[in-house]
DNA sequence: GTCCTGATGTGCT
DNA sequence: GCACATCAGGACA
């Protein structure tokens, strides 16, 4: 069962996603990220992304070719890139642009909405919930089994439009934990946002 | 086949 | 601040 304000809430459609990914990027915030895991429904709402570009970005895991790891990255857009790293947690992506392009925005951050006493549950009781991509993957159950899910219709897992424009100021910064291609500013977040991961204005009260 | 690395998080100092 | 857990993908032979 959604929250009562998302109930009238509609699903993003993929061609919302096929264009820009920068655009996508900033247009995702404040989204809500919808997993339904053991007939309960855990609810985020997005607070931080980070864009993976199909030119130029040398961080971008489709910048080289497509490969079996990053195949959902050349898939139709609206559908999850998921991937373990360091071998120990997992990352979520939304594929944008068409097919074939090989780009995605990176989820860093959620703010719990519902079943935050679950997601506290799966983190072992921490404090954190979901300001980091680890940290969210574990709290809302998202792993490789997700690995190509369609976001844009109710199902596992999907996304959620906010019922009213957010008002929330997006900042933007570097990309976080990477080497290659650290210096383009493809962090969005929301400014003074509790739930964000790390960084300038990531300050808790 | 071997070797290296990584879009991280935690716990200890 | 720093060590470390832990493993699949990708580069290379």
């Amino acid at each position: 069962m959604l929250p009562a304000f998302l109930a009238g809430a509609r699903p993003w459609a993929a061609e919302a996603l096929a264009g820009d990914t920068l655009v996508a990027a900033r247009a995702l915030l404040g989204s809500y990220l919808v997993r339904a895991l053991d007939g309960q429904l855990l609810v985020g709402r997005i607070v931080e992304t980070e864009a993976y570009l199909s030119e130029g970005d040398p961080a971008c895991h489709a910048y080289k070719r497509e490969t079996p790891r990053n195949r959902p990255m050349f898939g139709p857009p609206g559908h999850a890139y998921v991937y373990k790293i360091y071998g120990l947690h997992h990352c979520v992506n939304v594929v944008t642009e068409p097919p074939g392009r090989g780009a995605a925005v990176l989820i860093r951050a959620l703010e719990p909405v519902q079943g935050e006493a679950v997601m506290r549950d799966r983190r072992g009781g921490s404090r954190d919930l979901t300001n980091g991509p680890g940290r969210l993957c574990l709290a809302m159950g998202i792993d490789v089994a997700l690995n190509g899910t369609d976001l844009t219709v109710p199902g596992p897992l999907y996304l959620l439009h906010p019922p009213e424009p957010p008002t929330d100021v997006i900042a933007t910064s570097p990309r976080i934990g990477i080497t290659q291609g650290a210096e383009f500013p493809w962090r969005f977040f929301y400014q003074g946002n509790r739930w964000v991961s790390k960084g300038p204005m990531a300050k808790l009260p």
